[in-house]
DNA sequence: TATGAATGAGGTTTCATTCAT
DNA sequence: TATGAATGAAACCTCATTCAT
């Protein structure tokens, strides 16, 4: 009745773990478009083939990676509970130690294939806009576009703190919440 | 005693001007990082050593268009006279123009060289807010960060708007003014 | 005292047949030089690893192949009984059967230890020639000259039949029959 | 009044014919799925990257050599007169010295694009075959099945002839100039 | 000043082959 | 005996950059 995989698969799994990992490494450190394979294999020290076993091109990777770090940034502000308070913390606290993948994540333009971090992000803030409507805690607005102005503010002050080395985002999360509430509150 | 440019210096302006023109198309169409210096001289309908006479390398171009593209964004506000009103229907109407140009710049890495557009636009914004601040209009926030945020929320909205492909910029004008207006007036 | 073969001999002769055959079918798709180990494991399926049990490389299973199909043309020529007659039906029967694998080992330019198709087929021939000769049914010419002229007459033929989808295959015995008589006969 | 091509062209031109001369040299060596473009371009005593200036890929550069091979051919069969007796000479002139060649492209596979040396050679005799029927000269067959008939026969035994060092291409002339009038003629 | 042919470093991708299981 | 994940050499192709004209 244990999780019947072979250890052959295991260790398949494993190569992909240290692949996405090393892409994660790479892309923070030299952007998405920056990254070659060569640097990912080399990083996670398998073989330049390897790559080609786990993922068809780069594009799929950052898009694993994205999937990643989105998965990642949900799973903490569910734990958070609910609230806009604590879940900004919690994000904040996701960036503080992603801040280079998020930066490298958010400004790649994405491919056919993945919309990216922004679409994933997009999605998840409009649902809570919808229902912060619907309980009449928010102003009336067109969910979507209500959404992509939250992800841009987040965004682009999120990056900002973390390009200009600041650590105290307690101080951030609390301009967020502020910002946030007085734009948006019924 | 009229501005003595000889033949020659104008023939040099009018094709920097053509390979400026034409390197704004190219990125509009595949990104800056997509464009090929010979995309863009093909483009321009000029040799491709042509190029090096007038630009070091792609970033320098790249800064350039993203600087013609900022002093026309102030231009239109500064026309526009004072007032978030007019400046973001300003913003707007450019915007509308430009949407590809603007898409292509503002996800930019830019380079070591050039802040691009972002740091350009923060810059203007800070202005505006420090303005406001001491007028007492605006709430008191860090100038620098509710410039960052500001600039998320435009831009992100702008890009998603354009790239939806609706055309009534009035309705995100209004929604911009509106939200921005109740994010941080005192 | 049957034959003793073990079951695993048993099995290990099998697994070499579907090597077989599927290089036979990958060849035919994609010409002997287009198919790779992993094309041809997966039509067998078989493991990767497995061909390596069976074969050395890729030349090694291309001679087999082209072994396969002489072997098959000369039962169906010595089934067929004496005579031209005869044996350019049986031949056109078997290309019918087998249009793309014979093109892929026809123009196949074999490897350092295989003659390939050609070999063999000239040294039949050959040897036709010479009791042609000898029986005075026959000019006389140099047989592995002579030979060399009927295969690529036959197999020109055959091919261009083949390939522009004619299925009469009748018509063209009788033109070979026809043309190979007036050209050698004494 | 001259041929008004400026003298870069003529060193464009220049390289081109040097990367022709090259690919045909190591067609010849190692037939045209072993080349590579580095060997060509190393031959031709240019950059690799010059390749691509001059074509698309390996098969452009086969077709051309293939063109160029047949033009050959066709002028040498053109200057010789009419008659297969001159014909054949001037072949067989060509043959003995481009065997390395002519086996080279007579056995590629061709490309979509170009149907390589076979095409261009039915086409030719297909309209001689039917020069020779109209005449009376030669018996009705299919003209197009019959010159493939004589291409295959032309072509295996040239192959064979080169191959197998002989270099009294008389003889060889000789027997195909006797198997082909024996084979078609009225 | 303008041109564009030539260059080759640097990236991507394939695939024969090995080897631990 | 059978397997298939891992490997890296070798091929392909692009494109920034130079330089002779």
């Amino acid at each position: 009745m244990t999780a019947t995989v072979s250890r052959g698969e295991r260790r398949k799994a494993e190569t992909r773990r240290r692949l996405l990992g090393a892409a994660a490494q790479v892309f923070g450190e030299v952007g998405v478009d920056g990254a070659t394979i060569a640097a990912i294999t080399e990083q996670a020290d398998v073989g330049l083939g390897t790559f080609y076993l786990h993922f068809d091109d780069k594009d799929e990777v950052a898009a694993a990676v994205a999937d990643d770090l989105v998965a990642r940034i949900a799973a903490a502000t569910d734990d958070a509970g609910a609230g806009i308070h604590a879940a900004t913390r919690a994000v904040c606290a996701v960036a503080a130690d992603e801040a280079a993948l998020l930066h490298a994540l958010y400004r790649w333009h994405g491919s056919a294939r993945s919309g990216g971090l922004r679409a994933a992000f997009v999605e998840r803030i409009a649902r809570g806009m919808k229902r912060g409507i619907k309980t009449g805690l928010m102003r009336k607005e067109d969910p979507t576009l209500a959404a992509h102005a939250v992800l841009g503010l987040y965004a682009e002050t999120i990056l900002y703190w973390a390009s200009s080395g600041r650590d105290d985002w307690d101080t951030l999360a609390a301009f967020l919440e502020r910002t946030t509430a007085a734009a948006f509150s019924a």
